[in-house]
DNA sequence: CAAGATATGGAAACCGGTGTCATCTTGCCT
DNA sequence: AGGCAAGATGACACCGGTTTCCATATCTTG
């Protein structure tokens, strides 16, 4: 390699420009594709870039376009498999892109987090970021991103004043079909482990669970009803409380897997067989799921190919229209359910 | 709002500068803490920036610098838990620091990983990248580093060739504990589901747990030894073939809490009781390991203040002296172990 | 063949910061 | 009072790209 090469620091604009023997905007139409350039330059231009190996500086890019490339995460969700699907989903529809994820898990709790996001957003210069539920669906949030000129998309099932940036599933409706095929195979004592309040992911899926309850006449009773926080603590103590009732429930939905594990301790911890007396679904597929004993029924939303979709809408806002916004949960039926035993 | 604040652009160091009667060097000064600046310049500068609500553009400063304040993390890790809490762990490192986190999951199998990589690297012009197990362990990674001049720290239990930017768990250690207690128990037929071969986290609970049964006097026999991938299913396989094992072994230990889970199913399928017939132990203590009938009792390692570790060694290469580089696993004691049965 | 249209490339300014070095105050010492 | 060191501040170039504007070279066309 001629020492003219052998540079301590990274090569340049510049120096492709002189070492082919053209301008730097010349090298910068290579670089950016421009149709206006002549054949031959181009090729030669395109060999000087692979010999040297330069690969145009990201912030100095920025700078001059006044934009960036970085998209943030931001997520206050606690559901671990959850978030590494959609940040696999992102990874997906920037795959070949000079884009970059940049990720930031926030306190939901804490009083400082809409100024913590707002630094975060303004601080990094954020090209636009990608919200999950819960966090999706704090309104405050939205307002922030406006302001700041940070295009936003957010995921999850709620519908917010303005939907056009939402990528969402039908929940209710899986939900729904869920408590329906319960009570096709005979079970007429459902019960219902609630998500927390506020969240509206947890509101739609209370409200499938009624719509399902209705379309067999039945109605929830408040007895074999409960609120947990999607956790797994909080679906071990609503399952105690809701197998205590009597009579007792012959299948129990969860609003979420890990307090459908819960309640699968807490049936064991009675004596009670699942599913032979007790029916569990959960909600979202969760690898515990399938990893408990018995494997649970449980409903599947598409995080990965949500993710996806949602990160093109933001990337690609000409193209937003071709991407989806509405994507189908379905029912994964394990062997957490079956029919109801005759009772004398 | 006086007009002259009132504009489409943020402001700059330029506005600053005006505003406040000085120059952007000043300004500049203010905003990194130079000690020579006079006290009443300091505030002045400091109070027209809180006013018009100036933030420096990150990509300007990365531009001058030579450096940005981007940390990749990069891993192809499948244990979402695992990975969640290490990124939990660098937010907590870079809280209130100008850093970003960026992550960037690879595809382990893929033929053109390095070259991925080294894009990836080269295209953000990351200031230095931390790597989690498996992917730790590749030294190929390591030398791409170094030529592209970016610091790396790895986290995981192997040691590599070059040692001084790792930050590691004594797995083996801890493993040794773990076996040694069975055989306390009274445990003598213990049965083995390596990890993966090629991972050095694999090869390190491997050599503790031979430590464990050597310390009783013990040698592993082959007929109840298997090898997994670190999956459910693999566990489920292994399992299956382990308790079809004559005499059948009391205890299983499985390199991680996965392939538990699976040995867990497998045993259940057999009608085979845990922990009154078989004691399972398993490592990661992941969400499922608590959260499964009985109760997994497992090797917990410290991720998250691992991964804060990690990353002050990445940021700051001056106090990294100060970060500790061993960080001790322990058991956490469940119900999935109990004394063997007394055979006749 | 002249004139206008079109393709191509260069010089210089700019994006928003930081580094170098010079200048201008001060205070202190002799 | 003069000289000098130290501290505070500013002028200007520079980081590595993009963009604007303009000067050519080449190609049509009347």
């Amino acid at each position: 390699m001629p020492d003219e090469f052998r540079r301590d620091t990274k090569p340049t604009i510049n120096d492709v420009a002189r070492l082919s023997g053209v301008s730097k905007k010349t090298v910068s139409r290579v670089i950016n594709k421009s149709p206006l350039l002549g054949q031959a330059t181009r090729e030669k231009v395109e060999a000087v870039i692979a010999e040297i190996g330069y690969v145009p500086n990201p912030q100095a890019r920025a700078l001059a376009l006044r934009r960036n490339f970085l998209i943030g995460l931001i997520h206050d969700n606690p559901n671990a498999q959850m978030v590494l699907g959609v940040q696999e989903g992102i990874l997906e529809a920037i795959r070949d892109t000079e884009f970059a994820l940049v990720v930031r898990p926030v306190d939901r709790h804490s009083p400082t987090m809409l100024e913590d996001i707002r630094r975060f957003i303004e601080q990094q210069r954020l090209y636009g970021v990608l919200l999950l539920p819960p966090i999706s669906e704090n309104d405050g949030l939205a307002a922030v991103c406006r302001e700041l000129g940070c295009t936003l998309v957010r995921m999850g099932s709620a519908r917010l004043d303005d939907d056009s940036h939402l990528v969402a599933s039908n929940d209710r409706h899986a939900v729904r079909e869920a408590v329906s095929w319960l009570t096709s195979l005979g079970h007429r004592r459902i019960g219902f482990i609630a998500g927390p309040e506020g969240f509206r992911s947890a509101h739609e899926r209370e409200l499938g669970f009624i719509d399902g309850l209705a379309s067999a006449g039945l109605k929830l009773d408040p007895k074999i009803g409960a609120r947990g926080d999607y956790r797994f603590e909080s679906g071990l103590a609503a399952g105690e409380r809701l197998l205590s009732a009597d009579p007792r429930p012959t299948a129990i939905f969860c609003s979420n897997d890990e307090m459908a594990a819960g309640v699968l301790h807490a049936a064991r911890a009675k004596g009670i067989s699942v599913p032979e007396q007790l029916s569990i679904i959960g909600f979202d597929d969760t690898a515990i799921a399938a990893h408990i004993w018995p494997p649970l029924t449980t409903v599947r939303w598409p995080i990965v190919p949500m993710a996806t979709a949602a990160a093109h809408k933001l990337i690609d806002p000409g193209g937003a229209a071709d991407q989806p916004s509405l994507f189908l949960s379905d029912l994964v039926r394990r062997a957490s359910v079956a029919a109801p035993e005759r009772t004398a």
